[in-house]
DNA sequence: AAATTATTCTATAGATATATAGAATCACGT
DNA sequence: ACGTGATTCTATATATCTATAGAATAATTT
């Protein structure tokens, strides 16, 4: 029986889950082995099963892994104070942190959560529809507050920025050389303003 | 030995290749079975060998179909003598369509490629920067033009639009009741004036 | 250091998958 | 209807993978 209670369980528990990111973000969920996962972490095949009782299990920890601190992260942002170019910007900034951050497991999450039981599938997509919810708040606040056109489209507006978001993590987990801080500055810039050219007004 | 300069077979051989994009597209390539497969075309899983020499055969043949179309739509679009704005849409109205007319290839394209050995990757690789690079032909032309700020990173703004198109296009795929006219309208809006007020101009 | 508990190992049962070989069936021209 | 080649079937060799059981080792407590 695992001790689940002890510091060093889950110590060596979250050991298994990153490398179970690392593993599937290279092979994908079907590809891999529950021995490729067990070599990476440096134990054998069996001895993996101390840590979860199903291999489908660990994906389920590890999309959980990927998603957890944005998520949490945008309830601060959303109740904040700050104007709604600031909001959109940290944001973006949140989001694209993350896949810096998180990028296997992220990947995972985003490639592999369909394999999961929808059981699980429904808790990742309640994460989801929250975030979402709140990105689309921060829009509605921003057209109240007069920063943005009342034409715009609060629900598809908070899924373009997602999509955008989800975009260019994917880029950035493939390619660690790109400026991550370049990129949140062109999609704000693209977001607020699109690219039209027009007549000078002072924008900030 | 198959026969591969008959009508029928050719027929039959894109038959499997549709069968392959469903049954890949519901359950991943790793996930899926020659006998899934064999099954939704209607026949046993060893006379699918007929068709394809291997499993991973069938995988490069879906990827290709799913995306050849849309890239190959991209050089009359690219050519044509159209405004940016008119090329721009076009651009979107085809990759979007594509998702609603190919939707399982091309999910199965952006999802299990990476499974393929890096040879049939390269390919597709190939066919994907010819799209962008001439999407971003289209980026700098309309900052020639005057259409667009000089100030706009045409590399970016060509990565960020095949983004959205796919961000979107996942969504079309998802839910068949989305209407495809209204997020092509809403996505090219949002490229060309962003989401801010600003003081009335006239803007088509 | 003995006893107890926690962790990892070895070995394997049981399930399932790919690819091939050779037999059986089908379609069609004559 | 016969023969020929095209297509599909059956059966299987071979490989691999998950999950479990029980032995072995390591760590901790008394």
């Amino acid at each position: 029986m695992p001790q689940i209670n002890s510091d060093r369980y889950q110590q060596q528990r979250k050991q298994a889950i990153r490398s179970a990111a690392a593993v599937f973000a290279e092979k994908g969920f079907h590809g891999s082995s529950t021995k490729d996962i067990a070599e990476r972490m440096g134990i054998k095949q069996g001895s993996l099963y101390y840590y979860f009782k199903s291999k489908e299990e660990a994906l389920g920890e590890v999309c959980l892994f990927g998603i957890e601190d944005y998520v949490h992260r945008m309830d601060g942002i959303a109740n904040g104070d700050q104007p709604f170019e600031a909001k959109l910007m940290a944001t973006i900034t949140s989001h694209l942190s993350s896949y810096r951050e998180k990028n296997e497991a992220l990947k995972v999450h985003n490639d592999e959560r369909l394999y999961l039981p929808e059981e699980k599938r429904y808790r990742l997509r309640q994460l989801g529809s929250h975030y979402r919810q709140s990105l689309e708040g921060i829009f509605e606040e921003g057209v109240k507050s007069g920063a943005l056109r009342d034409s715009i489209d609060c629900h598809f507006a908070a899924q373009a920025v997602i999509g955008i978001c989800n975009a260019w993590g994917d880029l950035i987990v493939r390619d660690p050389q790109l400026d991550i801080f370049d990129i949140i500055q062109k999609c704000t810039d693209l977001l607020l303003n699109g690219f039209c050219e027009r007549r000078k007004e002072k924008r900030t």
